[in-house]
RNA sequence: GCCGGCGUGGCGCAGUCCGGUAGCGCAACCGACUUGUAAUCGGUAGGUCGUCGGUUCGAAUCCGACCGCCGGCUCCA
């Protein structure tokens, strides 16, 4: 009788060929055997180490994924007969399997896939694991042309292994759940289209997907979750709060910003603006079009000519380009006389509108636009100053974005590209080791990303979680020795000779349009007091209280507050209903009591009141909170 | 760009399968009520059914093309 080891230290004696299922606690999903997970069928050999996998942690979810795909493509294949099926993997939070199907799915058909997948689980059907060699299994699944085919590409000689459950067979590595019984807390959510091996030459396939957990608490929590996405969604509260819209008498991706949009914008673009001064940036304009030469000269019209907007052709044949970038024009500008070393690092910034065709599936909401407002600087530096001015511009994206209520992040370096690379090795290592300096000088994580860089230089870029977890790619800082080549920019040095400038892009906020969206998310509609476009509004009891609710409206707007009385003939129920859902952050209601005594009862956006507090000190406290710029709320509300 | 779904007053939807010339709620407007912390009551007006073309005696409904939106795929300088 061989004898196991548990990882707690304890010795199990495990008859001859009996599986390591018989001796693991009830609720193992899978095992860790020797360092190799395995099916609970797994028979071991005397003496191996076994780790029971709990279904609740990420291995055992992904056992529990990709086994739940198994049913799904079972019951596909028992409803759609003649359907083939490619691959199904376990990815965040589900799993999805693709499929040539002999007709279309639809969203309505998957309840019916679903009741199929339930009888399945039903029958507790066991997950059966055979290895064969390629020639056995090709015959297996010689009805399977994509499995044939991952199959082909393997080394001859090579074992496989064959998962079965019922006659349903399938190609896969395992390991599986025992049997399909302890499935079931899963739930298909949608279906798309997807290319085979992600080629867009290759066919394209039906792919479902679905997500699964480990109870049914976990899915009603993640469904939960996804609703408070739905929720927070930009496009959704950009409509609701009258932000933004999207006519479609403009196109495709192009947004017009609402008179209150237009507010949240501005105070956005305003303090950027300011600290952008303050950090010592030059401002500056440039023109929405220009000439071709300007791209060719860039080299984008030769790598990137699909993503622009096609050409305007002038009488005499002369082509103009809406501009997909701003870099070249800064550029120009720094070309437009010698430039001494004396005057560098020279930091050129503007709110550059770009436009960019983007292909027409993949333009979504304010984060991927077709227009877009880049908050875009360039910085011209000498090899020297390099280091520094990396160091600074990511101490600067940082405070600021934390100052627009993101505070937990983590960075990215990515470095030299394997294949074709501008610049010197030596460049690339200096700019390199400035921007790894930089951002191990700053308390906040960083991963490598090594070879991701584009051929033109490293970046850094700064990922940023929001309220609900979810990461977004904001800041990027970008060394570029490219361009500064092909517009054969130079300065003159302290040493009278000619030398040619590094320049670094870098945008804080990626654009303007999607930093909107991201922040309407954040907060979900909710802005905190400096960027609220409504701070305070007043809803009158009466029509006799109108006139003493403007004069208050007037005094808090001499203290610089935008405040806002609401005389609609309406119940004060149907105007306080009115002042939560634009997520007014303060309601102040006016009626005979406060015409009498200077106590007034404020009202927040999550419902919270406070009784008596004076109007002055009402209004000091808003004032301040709106200059904060913090997170934290007065006295008087949460967000 | 690709696969699938969708497009009906400002918004959310019904009607489309089985063709016979549009309906509900909210919002808007008018009137009554003069109101105390999430929807007062009554009335009025508003729609070439995304656009263009086809089939038909007749098209929101059937067919085609285009535009736009949604979910993915691919892409993202």
């Amino acid at each position: 009788m061989p004898t196991l080891t548990l990882p707690e230290g304890v010795h199990v004696e495990l008859p001859e060929g009996e599986p390591i299922g018989a001796v693991l606690p009830k609720g193992t999903i899978a095992a860790r055997v020797d360092g190799e997970l395995r099916d609970l069928s797994f028979v071991p050999s005397a003496g191996a180490l076994v780790e029971p996998i709990a279904p609740t942690s990420d291995e055992g979810l992904h056992v529990l994924r990709h086994s739940t795909a198994h049913v799904l493509a079972q019951a596909v294949c028992d409803l759609y007969p003649g359907a083939t099926y490619a691959i199904g993997p376990a990815v965040a939070d589900g799993f999805y399997y693709d499929f040539d199907l002999p007709e279309p799915v639809h969203a309505a058909d998957l309840a019916k896939i679903d009741r199929r997948m339930r009888q399945i689980v039903k029958r507790n059907q066991r997950f059966v694991r055979e290895e064969v060699t390629r020639e056995v299994a090709i015959e297996r699944l010689r009805d399977q042309p994509f499995k044939v085919e991952i199959i082909e590409a393997m080394g001859a000689g090579d074992t496989v292994s064959l998962y079965s459950n019922d006659g349903w067979v399938d190609l896969c590595l395992g390991p599986h759940v025992a049997h399909t019984g302890v499935l079931g807390a899963f739930k298909l959510t949608n279906v798309a289209g997807a290319y085979w091996r992600g080629d867009e030459k290759n066919p394209q396939l039906t792919r479902i997907y679905g997500t699964a957990w480990a109870t049914q608490g976990d899915l009603d929590a993640y469904l939960h979750r996804l609703e408070e996405a739905e929720r927070r969604d930009h496009r959704k509260l950009g409509h609701d709060l009258d932000l933004f819209s999207f006519p479609e008498e403009i196109g495709s991706g192009l947004a017009v910003f609402h008179p209150k949009g237009g507010l949240v914008r501005r105070l956005m673009e305003d303090y950027s603006r300011r600290r952008h001064e303050e950090a010592g940036y030059d401002f500056v304009y440039t023109p929405h079009i220009t000439k071709a030469e300007l791209f060719e000269i860039s080299g984008h019209l030769t790598w990137f000519a699909d993503g622009m907007f096609p050409p305007m052709e002038l009488d005499g044949g002369t082509q103009y380009y809406l501009k997909p970038m701003n870099c070249p024009m800064h550029i120009l500008i720094f070309k437009s006389r010698t430039r001494s070393y004396r005057e560098l690092p020279l930091r050129f910034f503007e709110f550059g509108t770009v436009y960019r065709h983007e292909l027409s599936g993949v333009v979504h909401g304010l984060t991927r636009v077709r227009g877009l407002t880049m908050d875009d600087a360039h910085i011209f530096t000498t090899r020297e100053q390099l280091g520094d001015e990396l160091g600074s511009v990511l101490t600067f994206v940082l405070d600021l974005l934390r100052d627009y209520g993101l505070d937990d992040f983590y960075m990215e370096l990515s470095t030299r590209p394997e294949s074709k690379a501008v610049g010197t090795e030596e460049e690339w290592n200096e700019a390199t080791e400035a921007l790894r300096q930089a951002a191990q000088a700053i308390d906040v994580p960083f991963v490598m990303d090594e070879g991701g860089g584009a051929f033109y230089g490293p970046k850094i870029s700064v990922q940023a979680r929001d309220a609900i977890g979810r990461t977004w790619q904001m800041s990027t800082i970008q060394v570029d020795f490219q361009l500064p080549q092909r517009f054969d920019m130079e300065y003159s040095g302290d040493d009278n000779a000619r030398h040619r400038p590094i320049m670094i892009h870098r945008a804080l906020f990626g654009s303007v349009e999607r930093f909107f969206a991201v922040l309407t998310e954040h907060y979900a509609g909710a802005f905190p007091l400096w960027l609220a476009p409504e701070q305070l509004r007043f809803v009158p009891v009466a029509d006799r209280h109108v006139a003493h609710c403007e004069e208050l409206a007037a005094k808090a707007k001499a203290a610089g507050l935008r405040a806002f009385v609401d005389d609609s003939k309406e119940s004060v129920g149907k105007k306080i209903r009115a002042a939560q859902l634009a997520k007014a952050p303060y309601t102040l209601v006016v009626g005979d009591q406060e015409l009498e005594s200077d106590a007034y009862t404020v009202r927040d956006r999550a419902g919270t009141e406070t009784a008596g507090v004076t109007f002055d000190r009402l209004i000091d406290a808003l004032v301040d909170e709106a200059s904060s710029r913090s997170l934290v709320q007065t006295e008087f509300g949460s967000a």
